[in-house]
DNA sequence: GCACATCTGCGCAAGTTGACCAGCATTTTC
DNA sequence: GAAAATGCTGGTCAACTTGCGCAGATGTGC
């Protein structure tokens, strides 16, 4: 009864290949990404029919978005803190000119609790999320970034609880006008 | 050949069911989550066949780790940028007191491009993730959310590029420990 | 030793996928 | 206006995977 829906993320080539490369979201795109996430479970033909249209137009609709880039992927989403890292705090830092972003990236990436990284505009450079286990366990991670050559000053705001978890659904029916 | 791996995440029974509900990741575990975040489109059967394990196991071991919530789901992951929203901000609220953190966070719920939300520590009580078609368009969706009531000042801060993109990789593979 | 938990390997029916095709409606192009 | 391109539909086919059950092998702790 259930299907595969990643798997047709990726088709190869189908007679339905779309290649519109314009932007925008389509009402179908949009209600297919909703049904997507909201029952993840589900595949192409079980789309197909609680869209109500061909199993064909499913699966060149997916084969589009992924295409254009609009859908990354359908990799499994992790919970940090299910995970044992329950702390998440974001971090801005100050760089020192000199060095670029470029390879302090390269040396944040190397922490595995640095989760993301942005460079920012404001006083700070670049704005970090970070994990870990416990309080404790934060100020030894915010050291260990605080290490890397270039980084003068680290500001940690804590994340005491996420009022909203990160979310796309509004934006994709936004989108679909 | 490929398989879907999105269906076996919510198994109703299996012989194998394990109920382990201790916390930590095993090295299979690990393993398993970064096979299917390389490749999200192979399925169980393909897995198992790469990790060298039989079938069953790699069932038992993907509905342990989605019951046990260390993996949330296998929603699509949209991209913001390529839907037409390419310009990112994190955004400070400073609230009156008066207001509680919940009717706040409904009224910021509504704002389609208000992708995140975390109460925070420091001079700020809200950190947002608010992204936008334009700069332009950036302050429009700002004074949306000045708009809501409780809100007394907004720091935003724009991100200009996004070094390390959102992962949990690296942090799976540390926990596997 | 015994119980318990976990993995293994096998089997089967049912369902889905991937690919292809012809037909038809709509929109764009000449 | 006619031709061409584009997109959706509905059908078929073989090949593969899934879901589920079961018996046996292995490992661990009391």
């Amino acid at each position: 009864m259930l299907v595969n829906l990643r798997r047709c993320a990726s088709r190869k080539a189908h007679t339905l290949v779309i290649m519109t490369s314009g932007t925008g979201i389509d009402a179908l795109d949009a209600k297919l990404i909703e049904l997507l996430e909201a029952e993840p479970r589900i595949g192409v033909l079980e789309c197909a029919r609680r869209l109500g249209v061909a199993r064909g137009t499913v699966q060149a609709r997916l084969d589009k978005l992924v295409s254009r880039g609009v859908v990354r992927d359908f990799g499994p989403r992790v919970d940090p803190a299910a995970l044992g890292y329950p702390v998440t705090a974001f971090v801005t830092l100050e760089l020192r000119q000199a060095v670029g972003h470029q390879p302090m990236a390269q040396r944040l990436a190397k922490i595995p609790e640095v989760l993301e990284a942005h460079t920012v505009t404001g006083a700070g450079d670049m704005l970090c999320r970070i994990v870990a286990r416990t309080n404790a366990e934060l100020q030894d991670v915010i050291d260990r970034v605080l290490a890397s050559e270039g980084v003068l000053r680290a500001t940690t705001v804590i994340a005491l609880a996420e009022q909203i978890p990160h979310r796309t659904l509004p934006l994709v029916k936004e989108a679909a006008s």
